[in-house]
DNA sequence: AATTAAAATGTAAGCACTTACATTATGCAG
DNA sequence: CTGCATAATGTAAGTGCTTACATTTTAATT
């Protein structure tokens, strides 16, 4: 059923028909209704292709991200499809894994479907892989990054300031006298050495060195993490507190260091990052550092409609994180 | 660009190029390379909207759900989205919400979009409210339920037996002396009326009497579960075992129990459900029944392309849990 | 070289809409 | 009752692709 039915019908023109479906002005109250009444009894919808051929758009934003079963996606993804469709848009999901050749694959499958824009979740690229790419898709449609950093037109970057929170938060302990911070992290993106960054910054400016033994990469996997501590204390240091870029990797470290003995917080306070589900479901509750995702998200889709309605918007969105304080640090 | 400018430059008509594009056999290795070349200087992408209009597809399927956010949600969704993108088609995630008619509004949107089938993850629908509007939707196009139950024509359910799982455990309990089991769940979706059910056959069929204080409906949150539990003891009845519809249901109870100056499992032996991230990462981990999501969701991808190729699909899987142990309770 | 089947390519008619432009209807002033 | 601006409607030309059918080319056979 096509729109050439319902104006035989409705004994009207197509163009007619159409202009109801578009909510024109210029069609008379009657033959709307008219028009309206046979489009409900024939039970008919408009054909969405043929729409975006003439106009050039379905309405669809790609979004990408490594992996929507992680707490911190999941969440960063359900704030920007509510948010997208608040503005009349789909969100077309895309989860890519950690391989790059696979980003750039699907970036060029969603671009096929011809989505509006893109908006990539943490992206996980090396500057120098990035931009030969992203360039040329954001020479055709405008890319939004969360929690990466890109510098080309029609690109736009919305960041949580996590080098500075995790600066702000070892100085905190070290002013405290906690001077040996073990840091744990696992992934090399934009956003991680961001906060690894922070880290060794604020380790420097506290007039302390890098103890490279204290800064450690690990899977998010409780095994891996037992294990990594348990060299670590076999080296016979033990960590004064314990920073994590995420969540996971703190409650694995607090599960591994209670198991040794020691008592958190009393013994050693730990600090999480993301302020996840899993951080108030702990034992003791975690405190953690809120990357403020929602924020984040619903500024990338302000900044994309923004774009869209070609107002001026800056090319790079600075939001602060902030502490939630529960019980393994309390400042 | 479109496909006259690539014949055009190619030096052959629109058809053999829309052949090249297609793969289909009849072009000869010399002009398809051609025309791959001039497809590859000239930058050239496919339009989906013109080929949508024709094929009537654009390989892409819907995806409900409550809300992603939700760890079960989340997995559920990371599933389904890499079994399609197996297959060859994208997710258009759409999160509902809980109410109704809001469901049922972005069904109609997906409908729209002229999506190629609906994947309904955990339908909160009430039977009487759902078959009208899914009879409708499913007259155009294949609707697979996850976790929910719908008997209708072009409709096919994936189930998890949740009934049985339960069920079964809470008859472990009692044949092992823990006759006051205490039932948490938050929301009456079909899934919860399956195991809600299972509890109470499962308490009847051992002998006992159900004891409406101990069927107690709670949001997530703690708080909440703090007081219910609190209302619970003042009445001087001490649960001799709980078992939650979720984990996170059972980590907040373990919370306030142990608040309360009880042991888990020593005094009080706990099971979650639905073996989420949250069950490893509680103190103690969480024995957990696992509702095998991923099985679940690739079964439903499976499902769909079988009903795309037009094979006989049966219109109801059932899936078994199964019980995976940690430290709340050792069977 | 003529014949012919198969392979390669081309032509043109959809697919279901939107919209610029043309035409007709309406209502109101003179 | 005519004239005319304006509102309402219609006509037809796109939008970029697929594909049935027609035509041409190729190569194998006689």
């Amino acid at each position: 059923m096509n729109i050439y039915d319902i104006a035989d019908k409705a004994g009207v023109s197509i163009a007619t028909v159409s202009r109801v479906l578009n909510n024109s002005t210029n069609v008379s109250q009657k033959t709307r209704q008219k028009v309206l009444d046979v489009m409900e009894t024939l039970g008919y919808t408009p054909n969405a292709f043929a729409r975006g051929l003439n106009l050039n758009t379905m309405k669809m934003i790609g979004v990408l991200c490594t992996d929507v079963s992680d707490v911190f996606y999941a969440k960063a993804v359900s704030v920007i499809e509510n948010s997208l469709r608040q503005h009349g848009f789909d969100a077309i999901l895309c989860c890519t894994g950690d391989n790059i050749e696979d980003k750039k694959k699907y970036m060029n499958l969603l671009l096929e479907k011809r989505v509006d824009a893109l908006i990539l979740v943490g992206s996980t690229f090396k500057e120098k892989l990035d931009n030969s790419h992203i360039e040329k898709i954001a020479s055709s449609i405008p890319v939004i990054i969360i929690n990466g950093l890109i510098t080309l037109p029609n690109t736009y970057c919305i960041l949580s300031d996590e080098f500075q929170a995790i600066y702000d938060n070892v100085v905190r302990l070290c002013h405290k006298g906690y001077e040996n911070v073990l840091y744990l992290y696992d992934v090399d993106t934009f956003s991680g050495s961001q906060k690894l960054n922070g880290y060794k910054n604020a380790i420097k400016d506290c007039g302390l060195t890098i103890n490279n033994d204290l800064i450690i990469k690990v899977p998010k996997d409780l095994n891996d993490i037992k294990e990594a501590l348990s060299n670590l204390l076999k080296k016979g240091i033990v960590p004064s507190a314990v920073l994590a870029s995420e969540d996971i990797l703190a409650i694995f470290a607090m599960k591994s260091l209670t198991e040794k003995g020691y008592t958190i917080p009393k013994d050693i306070p730990i600090i999480g990052f993301n302020n996840s589900l899993l951080a108030e479901c702990s034992t003791p509750s975690l405190t953690s550092i809120d990357n403020m995702v929602g924020n984040l998200c619903t500024t990338a889709v302000t900044t994309l409609t923004n774009v869209f309605s070609g107002e001026d918007v800056p090319h790079k969105i600075t939001i602060s994180c902030k502490l939630v304080e529960r019980d393994t640090f309390i400042p």
